[in-house]
DNA sequence: ATAATTATGAAATAAAATTTCATTTTTTAT
DNA sequence: ATAAAAAATGAAATTTTATTTCATAATTAT
């Protein structure tokens, strides 16, 4: 826990001197961790051994210690939560708190993921004789995104947002294909149903989705990612980014696990746009 | 600037002794903040001055400043700022790494925007007649995912991904029309030459792009977004995960603006999708 | 090769934190 | 209310830790 949380928890179950620490420290923590134990207990006009005895209390092992916490919680006033929108929120604020919670998702989602799965997706990929990326809505952005960046690698690659192909394309599928659904609330009937359809025919299917979902069911490898609901608005927020962050790590994977002439390959294929783009100045 | 990162970036104007301190710092930074400077000389290999001095080179007062800052840098939620992936990077490492530089590079990108701009972007947005998405490659993705939330708003929008159309729309673009062109370089073309078109006939032309480049030249607002450039492996990542959040934050700004009773509305299209999705039991 | 510069560590010094212990304050029992 | 016990507190001593000084070693330039 957050040790500045601690101290004003416990502000009543301090004695009186430590009280008046523990208000120096929480009126102003940035002096504090820049101070010497004397220079504190002159501020909280109490003793050194007082100080001492203070960060104790807070299971530190001393003053050094204690300022070592102090300067963590400092790190980033509260580190990134999920702060809600509210009604009179300027710019300035929604735009905080819609990052910041974007950000505290993703730390959710990394949590969440097993990295073991993650190698077995990575290795049956690299096996694929065909990858397909399937998604709809928000997600449909997300298997885009994917198809983009596999198509780089020169591995055939597919993408549809459309239900009746993605049907075709799952009925059309074979051992050695793999089919990658994405789906955050995993409950979407038609790419169930198109799970089911490429599992029966032998493709290992892949879930981009939650956990335990009628989806998951359904596939080979299930790569749960964990964000807190997308309620603020009713439109898919976090989610996709975090999903398109899984992206960017299988993508990663990918190359990694081709070798370095395979990545000299990926910087020719990025030099090819040169000439569709103003150059650079500098 | 993180300390471990500018550790890292100064590795080679080290002496000797300096970069054995350093390295030791880098291998296990959790360890070194609960060392004494004896402790780490003894570790490094080198005596205590080296130590101190190593401190005073990167800027802090000392050794227990050096090490409150490393403590900062350590803090919860305050990833390594783009930690490159290397090529024996386990599974869970590389995945650590991304995830962290995506919310790193969301953290700069949040800091590079200007409430104001975005306010009145959103200001434009509302009275706008029409609302047109345009971005090519990676951009385009986020371009769609601005059409499927602003779809939602029940609001004329429309995107396009294909560079004729975008032409053509750009062309018959008049007073009213709000034209949003994403391109992370800002030297693509073909968007440049669109957002020209459209600015001549007379539509609002907001740039999602970098600040000072030639796109960023023909938008009557630049929404710059600051991230640092996706060299690991030659494909986009933070940049459109950071666009993506810009559109979330542009798409809640909307909402807020138009109130409760559309809000209320927005409800209304979520639910609609439930007769497509399977129940969920609790 | 030699002078100049820079880097380094041993030892001395200074600073900071902790412990010890006597004193004061508060609490509790009568 | 009062005395005994317990807890809290700070002065001073001690210990630990960090910094400075200065002599020597390594490196670089001439």
């Amino acid at each position: 826990m957050n040790i500045l949380e601690k101290i004003t928890n416990e502000l009543d179950t301090f004695s009186k001197s430590e009280r008046k620490v523990a208000e120096v420290i929480l009126s102003s923590p940035n002096t504090v961790i820049h101070s010497s134990i004397a220079a504190l207990a002159k501020q909280a006009n109490i003793s050194e051994p007082t100080v001492n005895r203070f960060c104790r209390r807070l299971d530190t092992k001393g003053y050094p210690d204690f300022k070592l916490h102090l300067a963590q919680s400092l790190a980033n006033g509260t580190p990134y939560v999920n702060r809600h929108v509210d009604e009179n929120d300027t710019a300035e604020e929604y735009m905080s708190k819609i990052f910041e919670s974007t950000m505290a998702n993703l730390e959710l989602a990394r949590k969440s993921l097993d990295a073991s799965l993650i190698n077995r997706s990575v290795d049956v990929l690299t096996q694929a004789n065909k990858i397909s990326f399937f998604g709809l809505g928000a997600s449909a952005i997300v298997a885009r995104d994917a198809q983009n960046k596999f198509f780089r690698f020169n591995v055939p690659v597919i993408c549809f947002d459309d239900i009746l192909m993605q049907r075709m394309s799952a009925i059309n599928s074979r051992q050695g294909d793999v089919v990658i659904v994405i789906s955050h609330t995993g409950r979407t009937k038609s790419l169930v149903e198109v799970a089911s359809l490429a599992k029966e025919n032998d493709a290992t299917v892949i879930g981009i989705t939650t956990k335990d979902t009628p989806l998951a069911k359904e596939c080979s490898i299930v790569l749960s990612v964990d964000v807190s609901e997308d309620t603020d608005l009713y439109m898919p927020m976090a989610s996709r980014i975090a999903q398109l962050a899984l992206i960017d790590v299988m993508a990663t994977g990918f190359t990694l696990r081709r070798g370095s002439k395979f990545r000299d390959n990926l910087k020719k294929v990025k030099d090819s746009l040169r000439s569709s783009r103003f150059e650079r100045k500098d």
